[in-house]
DNA sequence: GTCGTTGGTTACTCATGGGTATAGAAAAGC
DNA sequence: GCTTTTCTATACCCATGAGTAACCAACGAC
């Protein structure tokens, strides 16, 4: 299982061997492009380490666990997604216009590692504990965007619409790109997230 | 780990023991279910078996390998989401009409336990064979709404999009489902195929 | 220099769980 | 009946991979 190397501060010998946040971060890229690309369960951290060119116990001077590992992933991911919500949270302009800022945004950040990593993640692969952590940001995530649609009904710049399954249908067509995005595949993260907030707007159907 | 019993043909001594079909549904149906719950690979065999009121070499007497009851559970799901998505690949209303049964039909599927195993099974979970045929049903049904998409354009009863992200939008939100529906949750499965409906085919945006 | 702290390796432990060898019970065939 | 086949359980094997113990190296401080 050959790992190919990527900007591994531990790459030469001569670069800054005091560095601990920078060899977190770099652990947690080399992990999250691992675990989307075969899978959480299908990843050890021989692997990581491999893609790293150290070895496991090193990884354990910076992480107590696996399960760290990936909660650091998601956490991350979770937090460029609540940044996108929350951009539109606040604002002078229509709630349509805040909505479309946002689903721009949130598109985006699913074309990104650790956006597609808070996606693929299913709860069986997290500790309890961190379960409970990850469900609550995500809880919180989904609240946010229906303030914002309960807003923006309010405004009358959307039609009043159910904010709970609305909400939810904006965030799984946007959670889905993390499970067919392609970095090569033809369709430039800009494109979809245009495209997705044209289809969420618009809807199927054409305008009388 | 005490797992309840469920119409299991082992349960008791004088039904029909000799019903090879009958049993093997029942195996899938106790594993469908402990997977959805506590995620397939936190389901052991011993788990499944346990449900069931047998043990582990039981069940190898009706599938060769937790791989094999995975992918059948899959195959299942995918053929009724099939289903849902031929309904409307064929006549004679209009393309958004069909389109509509579609999304209907399909949301329905989404709350029902194959269904959902479908969108919750990701690709390492599977043998590299099942992997591919996994792969190749996911992507016959996707042509398939594409086509239907592809068939609304060209009669003008959906607005001009892009099929293919117009495809991924609408699965995406439909998959979704399956990540947030409990059936105790107060959301009724019809209830949920009409709203659906409605915001994929009338968008965010007020009707002018 | 030498001493402690930090970062790293080699070489293990060990729980888990998929899968199996083997043998025994029950039903079907004759 | 007696044999054969189907079905099920007990008791096991064994690969995998998370996590650890113990030891070595390098660097900064004084």
């Amino acid at each position: 299982m050959v790992e190919p190397v990527i900007n591994s501060p531990w790459a030469t010998r001569t670069s800054g061997s005091r560095d601990r946040e920078l060899k977190r971060q770099a652990v947690l890229d080399a992990a999250v492009r691992l675990f989307n690309e075969k899978g959480f369960q299908s990843t050890s951290l021989d692997d990581v380490a491999g893609a790293l060119q150290v070895t496991k116990p090193t990884i354990y001077h910076y992480f107590a666990s696996k399960d760290e590992i990936l909660f650091e992933c998601v956490r991350l991911g979770l937090e460029h997604i609540r940044r996108a919500v929350e951009s539109a949270s606040t604002g002078s302009s229509s709630g349509l216009e805040r909505l479309k800022t946002l689903i721009h945004e949130y598109a985006l950040v699913k074309t990104r590692n650790f956006g597609i990593c808070v996606s693929r993640t299913t709860d069986d692969q997290l500790s309890s504990a961190s379960r409970l952590h990850f469900r609550a940001l995500k809880r919180e995530i989904n609240q946010l965007l229906q303030n914002v649609i309960v807003a923006s009904v309010a405004d009358g710049s959307v039609r009043p619409v159910d904010p709970r399954l609305t909400a939810f249908a904006v965030a799984g067509a946007l959670n889905w790109i993390a499970h067919w995005y392609r970095p090569d595949g033809g369709m430039a993260p800009e494109a979809i997230a245009d495209g997705m907030v044209e289809m969420l707007v618009s809807g199927l159907a054409p305008r009388a």
